[in-house]
RNA sequence: GGCGGCGUGGCCAAGUGGUAAGGCAAAGGACUGCAAAUCCUUUAUUCCCCGGUUCAAAUCCGGGCGCCGCCUCCA
């Protein structure tokens, strides 16, 4: 039972076998700050938060490195938008990802580093290049010449021949390839800059996180990470510079997340069908949107849709009212606990529980898989709860305590969560706590009568303004649909 | 045009050679005054189509159709 995981550098599934025993290094690229984050930036970073967790989970020493991109075009084009100072939007921008990460329960990197704190480390990679011959200043600006680096495109698999020709972009003159990439930009005039031996300017996109991962990782690391959409040219380029600069291979796995979709199309801001993590937060609890996030495999594509985030929704709360109901029933005491079917049932399944949720996880992170054992056990809980004991729930709970911690998801206590989750949808409601508890009171007192024909049309009536009428022996309670 | 991926029940989604997990939804039953919750049962002889390999294919090979992504910044 070894973990198995694709990379995108070979096309298949290959042992994890990490450089250094007992030792992980994995890099993932963050975001450019710029803008709220969408949801696919929210799958990319809940996706490798999983990663970390399970890393960790296998007993391995983990340092887990996401970069910020603070200086960038599209930063200082906001910048010049809003009128104010570079650093002003990358700042911001920077505790907005810091909060939406929070919220979504992420566990923080070993180091977050920014780019505009490693210029040193920037300035140093670009010069070795330049003297290794592997890049040439042109004006003020530094080019990565892609015809020295012989197994340029090996990522993405593709030719230079075929880029060029399908390539859309201007070429720029001062290239003397047109598919060299900027390591290092020359300021324009107002522009934010840094002294180099170039003139004034700036890291090319590229570049630092070459230069920020070897400065933490070493020059030769596990893992490193991105959406898709990362492969070309980003980490094809980050190859290129950083294996030119040192003789060595750069990295050993390459995990690339799957997209976001809406109606089956890619979320992203140029076609501007995207939704940020904060708008789906004030509809959705942070919970169901991870829930749902690792409801697929992480390299399919996921489409993003109400139904599919309400199917979420049903979904983990049906895990979390059989755990209430566990907490219940263990703080009851537990009464006329005895063995049988059931619970011969429900220990056939928490014995093989761990077993199974490692081998899912083994193959590639397959949290799907793992979800529907989740799902698998609840059912057997369900069966076995009105006699099961006090030591086999807390087995469960304990069981079910190593899952969610890697999962990130239910983890919180399950009263709370539920109750969360009612509060979230009474405050939809269009009637209010009060008038809903007289309506309640009203129907009791009919009930008691035996009209039942005025009971019923309360209980229609609050059922058509979506509130749920629960008797039991206890009374009667409600919750929001 | 080049490269890559996908197509599994009403919906979502696992499954890469051994005879279709799981969730949502739906229907019937138990329970209930009736409901809800929960439990039980049912819902793909079949995995886009057509060929082929094999004792055996959703899984491998060939062809076709459809959808998507990358090739420009993008998680």
């Amino acid at each position: 039972m070894a973990l198995r995981v694709y990379n995108t550098l070979s096309g298949s599934k290959e042992e994890f076998v990490p450089i250094t025993p007992g030792k992980v290094g994995m890099y993932v690229c963050g975001v450019t700050v710029y803008d709220n984050c969408h949801i696919g930036h929210a799958r990319a970073n809940v996706v490798f938060d999983m990663i970390f967790r399970y890393l960790k989970a296998s007993g391995y020493d983990v340092t887990y490195v996401r970069n910020y991109t603070d200086i960038d075009d599209k930063i200082i084009n906001r910048a010049n938008r809003d009128g104010v100072a570079y650093n002003e939007i990358s700042e911001r921008f920077i505790k907005e990802f810091d909060i939406d990460m929070a919220r979504l329960m992420l566990q923080l990197p070993t180091h977050q580093p920014k780019a505009t704190e490693h210029i040193g480390e920037i300035i140093a990679l670009v010069e070795k290049l330049i003297e290794k011959g592997y890049a040439y200043q042109s004006d003020s600006d530094v080019f990565f010449r892609v015809d020295k680096f012989a197994t340029y495109l090996k990522l993405s698999k593709r030719n230079l021949e075929d880029m060029q020709a399908g390539a859309r972009i201007d070429v720029d003159e001062r290239k003397e390839h047109p598919m060299d990439f900027a390591l290092w930009k020359g300021a324009k005039p107002g522009e934010p800059y840094w002294e180099s031996p170039w003139g004034n300017g700036r890291p090319g996109w590229h570049i630092e996180c070459s230069a920020m991962s070897m400065k933490y990782l070493g020059e030769t690391f596990d893992i490193h990470g991105g959406g898709k959409d990362l492969i070309f040219p980003h980490h094809e380029n980050e190859i290129a510079q950083t294996e030119a600069a040192t003789g060595k291979p750069f990295v050993k796995y390459w995990l690339h997340n799957g997209f976001v979709n809406i109606n089956a199309e890619k979320m992203s801001k140029s076609l501007g069908n995207f939704f940020t993590i904060k708008e789906v937060l004030d509809r959705y609890d942070a919970e169901v949107l991870r829930f749902f996030l690792l409801s697929a495999h992480y390299r399919s594509p996921i489409d993003f849709s109400d139904q599919n985030l309400n199917e979420a929704d049903q979904g983990i709360e049906r895990i979390y009212k059989a755990l209430a109901g566990i907490d219940e029933r263990l703080a009851a005491g537990c009464p006329g606990a005895a063995a049988g079917e059931e619970t011969a049932e429900l220990e056939e399944k928490l014995g093989t529980l761990a077993a199974r949720f490692a081998e899912a996880m083994d193959d590639d992170f397959n949290t799907a898989l793992a979800l529907g054992h989740l799902f698998d056990l609840v059912r057997s809980v369900n069966k076995a709860l009105p006699m099961a004991g006090k030591e086999l729930l807390e087995r469960v709970k304990a069981e079910v305590a190593g899952i969610a911690k890697v999962l990130g998801v239910c983890d919180t206590v399950p009263a709370e969560f539920l109750k969360r989750m009612q509060e979230r949808k009474s405050s939809a409601l269009d009637i209010s706590v009060a008038e809903i508890e007289s309506l309640i009171e009203e129907r009791a007192a009919a009930r008691k009568a035996k009209d039942f024909k005025r009971s019923d049309e309360i209980r229609d009536l609050l059922l058509s303004k979506n509130i749920q009428i629960l008797d039991s022996a206890q009374g009667t309670t409600w919750k929001a649909k």
